[in-house]
DNA sequence: TGGGCGATTGTCT
DNA sequence: GACAATCGCCCAA
């Protein structure tokens, strides 16, 4: 297999600066699209207030508690799908959300999966419009990221990382004191920092 | 078993 | 800048 699950290991920064750079293939009966990711937000475990894995081992999170490299998808706001990349070790419930991307191949394809027609830039800038251009589903939960229909590739390697508050985190988990979300300096398809908005109290 | 809310996005003002 | 759309998950009772 050409993914090595080691580089998929705490600490949070380390791991997301793998991926970042890191190649995303997905292969679909209509053709093949390939994205270059380029922005990333880390869950550690069940002590971390922002993950889903926080509350512990549920039937939704539980690929997040397996092996890493695996795919968790999961489906939010009642029409929304994101993906994230397992990371290690088993048990932990680890993952990096990819929240942007540049495609790279299959161009063509992804602009047709999204209705608006929008920049190329934007086709992928979210979690939401990286799945949906990429063509990954719920369905796709679980799945092994070193063969398959969806495989990533490490190691692209980028210059610099930059880091920041995660976005769209509400509670404990959006502030400060978690700066997981990573990204690379300066590449037009990272999404716009958007902190939490407070729901509104009447 | 019921109700509140979410790792978002697109559209309207 | 503000808000609606929309449904599965999770907690509380």
């Amino acid at each position: 297999m050409s993914l090595d699950r080691s580089l998929l290991l705490p600490p949070s920064f380390e791991v997301a600066s793998v991926i970042l750079g890191s190649v995303l293939t997905v292969d679909s009966p209509d053709g093949t699209v390939a994205l270059r990711i380029t922005e990333v937000e880390a869950y550690h475990g069940s002590g971390d207030p922002g993950s889903h894995a926080f509350r512990g081992k549920t039937n939704r999170n539980a690929v997040m508690f397996g092996e890493p490299g695996h795919l968790y998808t999961y489906f939010t706001y009642g029409m929304h799908t994101c993906a994230n990349v397992v990371c290690g070790p088993e048990g932990q419930a680890s993952g990096c959300l990819l929240r942007a991307g540049e495609i790279i191949e299959g161009l063509e394809l992804a602009r047709s999966r999204r209705d608006t027609s929008r920049s190329d830039a934007d086709l992928a800038r979210g979690p939401a419009r990286l799945t949906v251009a990429a063509g990954i589903t719920l369905a796709d939960g679980g799945a092994d990221l070193a063969s398959g229909r969806i495989r990533l590739e490490l190691g692209g390697g980028v210059p610099e990382v930059a880091t920041g508050p995660r976005t769209g985190v509400s509670g404990l988990g959006g502030t400060e004191e978690f700066p997981w979300r990573f990204w690379i300096p300066g590449d037009p398809t990272v999404s716009p920092y958007k902190a939490h908005s407070p729901k509104r109290h009447s």
